[in-house]
DNA sequence: ATCTATTCCTGGCTGC
DNA sequence: TGCAGCCAGGAATAGA
């Protein structure tokens, strides 16, 4: 499940290999790609940058931006072999970018600036200030998983990297209200949780690949997600796994305070 | 205004 | 072995 370090994974890839490059056919297979909005005119256009925006690629033209989102189990695969879950294919001049989804949750937005649903999301884990994030989560009441779920208040996060962060700054993930030592040291674990993804070429839990096919490596340190009843690598206490927010949530009871 | 439940989708797993 | 039933979950949407 591509979440920010999967999504900056693919798009440091792709961007080397799509800017400068002009599209000669663009083919939307599956009309629940565009979930029922215009296709948008690409044939003729050529790529001016690759970008990620939260879990969001940026496909940028000199006539708009084409989000792409892979959802749960959305592929990017830069000449790779046709699938029978092709929903979507760009031929350019030298490659062809091919949009493989199995369940289908993946969609792709266009827009002439940005996509009215993805110019509304929250800032970058990776760019806000520890000051902002502090202010900004102040603001919130809700249990922190939700919070950190959510899109408008942060870009990018997901439920494996929520679930990690939480246990590496030892926050239970329905804590309500974070001391503000907390909250920074909250900011701190997230940042780093992110950054190592992205240097193991992020998680490879079910279906996530890269542009070349390859996987991630980065489920191997996950500390806590996926391991409900294994030891916690911290205290040795079992890891347990609940419900929070319609999500299967990973923590350590002894280690993850309210 | 906030929060929660539902919906979409299908391969893989569980249990009988 | 076969198969029904459930599960994973991001985000839009509807409901409370």
């Amino acid at each position: 499940m591509p979440e920010l370090p999967e999504v900056e994974t693919i798009v440091r890839a792709l961007a080397p290999v799509l800017t400068g490059r002009r599209v000669l056919e663009a083919r939307f297979l599956a009309a629940r790609v565009m979930r029922g909005a215009p296709e948008p005119v690409l044939a003729g256009h050529t790529v001016l940058e690759v970008t990620r925006h939260g879990k969001h690629i940026l496909v940028r033209f000199d006539h708009g931006t084409l989000a792409i989102h892979l959802g749960m189990t959305g592929k990017l695969l830069i000449d790779g072999a046709c699938t029978p879950y092709l929903r979507a294919e760009f031929v350019l001049d030298g490659c062809r970018l091919l949009f493989d989804d199995i369940r289908q949750f993946g969609r792709m937005a266009w827009g002439a600036e940005l996509p009215a649903n993805v110019a509304r999301l929250g800032p970058d884990p990776l760019e806000i200030s520890a000051e902002a994030f502090v202010a900004r989560l102040r603001e919130r009441r809700g249990r922190v998983k939700a919070v950190l779920l959510n899109q408008a208040f942060l870009r990018g996060l997901g439920n494996i990297y929520v679930d990690e962060a939480l246990h590496r700054a030892g926050v239970h993930p329905l804590a309500a209200a974070l001391s503000r030592a907390r909250a920074v040291r909250l900011h701190w674990e997230i940042v780093a949780v992110l950054r190592e993804a992205i240097a193991g070429g992020g998680s490879s839990i079910s279906d996530y690949v890269d542009t070349e096919g390859r996987k991630g490596s980065f489920q191997e340190r996950h500390r806590v997600y996926g391991r409900e009843g294994e030891a916690c690598l911290g205290c040795g206490g079992a890891v347990v796994r609940i419900v929070v927010a319609q999500r299967g949530t990973h923590f350590c009871p002894n280690c993850q305070r309210k």
